[in-house]
DNA sequence: GCTCGTCTGGGACGCTTGACCCACATCGCC
DNA sequence: GGCGATGTGGGTCAAGCGTCCCAGACGAGC
């Protein structure tokens, strides 16, 4: 093993630490299993970082930075109707879920354990800000204006979003899940300007 | 400590786990902490259970078949227009949520863990089959006929109820809560037979 | 080229965990 | 009223956990 600053041993670590957690689950993510992952002894890692707890957050501040950005990215497009580019983003993401399944389920883990832990418990937060904020910026990509506040589109964006994601991780029924989207994407699509241009109240 | 058959203890047991969960999480709900809680002798738990995860299974099962009915079956209004009802009911089922964050809570933390372990594998399906029966029937009683499928419907409300718990667990934001339940209760309305007559394309 | 601060890694400690054993108490039944 | 089936509970086990220690290897600066 060659030398490696404090520091970069620490981001090497969260990443083997998200490795771990999407296959075999938070519970699983152990020192042991986490250094074994990175290829370090088992040290190495409290010399990096104070303690588990303390890299877990790192591992959340890893997924909020980076992850989350970089994979939902490509999904900004801008194709056809607004109800048609929705489902088009939707469809992807759902897309990106099936390809690494164990990913979004660390999602959920890290933020329900996150919620039970006194020094971590203002990270769920911070996450689902970020999570709104990208939703944000993908509504006013795919079109609009909104009848309504974008950011309350947004969260309700989210928020369907996670909610698909969960029912699909557990039952895996891709039709339903299809259906649901067009569903979703079609009522989002009616707080588009144009798509109604009177009646239909609303009153958010 | 009276007698009490080994059934008995069983469902004890398991009511004890579900509350250890919603008080301080899954994993603190040890075996130890499960006959604390339920005031036995640790021993008790290996004469009335196989093993700690065949009562996690109960748990489940427990939630789906008692639990989430009985809390749900009040939400059943059917005031004003549809949207109306529609608010009224999601607004009740996040009051409820906010009343014992824990509980919900620790249904996340099951349908998690289940989707992880190799015997438990199979109950998040069954859990969210329910969950969706569930809503089918709440879609029938709001009012309808929908202009689509009610199973569809039915899977996005609980898709986007999940959405809003996660939400609201993480930030604890009300007031964007409520705006959020607005938005998707006009969204849901707009499905209805007689909100937009004609127009507005529905091809799901 | 010596030295001091940084980094390595094998080993160990104390604790909690799920599981289990077995002597004893209790009850229903013949 | 004895007796076999059933339930009780204290004590114990091995495994795995997070954390820590410390002797040694390395590399940069005087």
């Amino acid at each position: 093993m060659s030398r490696i600053p404090a520091t970069e041993r620490r981001t090497a670590l969260a990443h083997a630490a998200l490795a771990v957690i999407a296959r075999d689950g938070l519970a699983a993510a152990t020192t042991r299993a986490i250094v074994a992952e990175a290829g370090m002894p088992l040290a190495s890692f409290h010399y990096a970082v104070p303690s588990r707890d303390e890299l877990l957050r790192d591992v959340v501040e890893l997924v909020v930075a980076e992850e989350g950005s970089a994979a939902l990215a490509p999904l900004m497009t801008r194709a056809g109707s607004i109800r048609d580019a929705t489902v088009l983003a939707m469809t992807a993401y759902l897309e990106l879920v099936k390809r690494d399944p164990g990913h979004e389920q660390a999602m959920f883990e890290l933020t329900q354990y996150a919620l039970r832990t006194p020094g971590l418990d203002d990270l769920p937060a911070e996450q689902y800000a970020r999570y709104h904020a990208l939703a944000i910026e993908l509504l006013d990509a795919a079109g609009g204006p909104w009848r309504v506040p974008t950011a309350d589109l947004a969260r309700m964006l989210v928020s369907f979003t996670d909610g698909l994601t969960l029912a699909w991780l557990a039952d895996r029924d891709d039709a339903a899940a299809a259906r649901t989207i067009e569903l979703a994407a079609t009522a989002i699509a009616s707080f588009a300007e144009q798509a109604v241009p009177s009646e239909q109240k609303v009153d958010a």
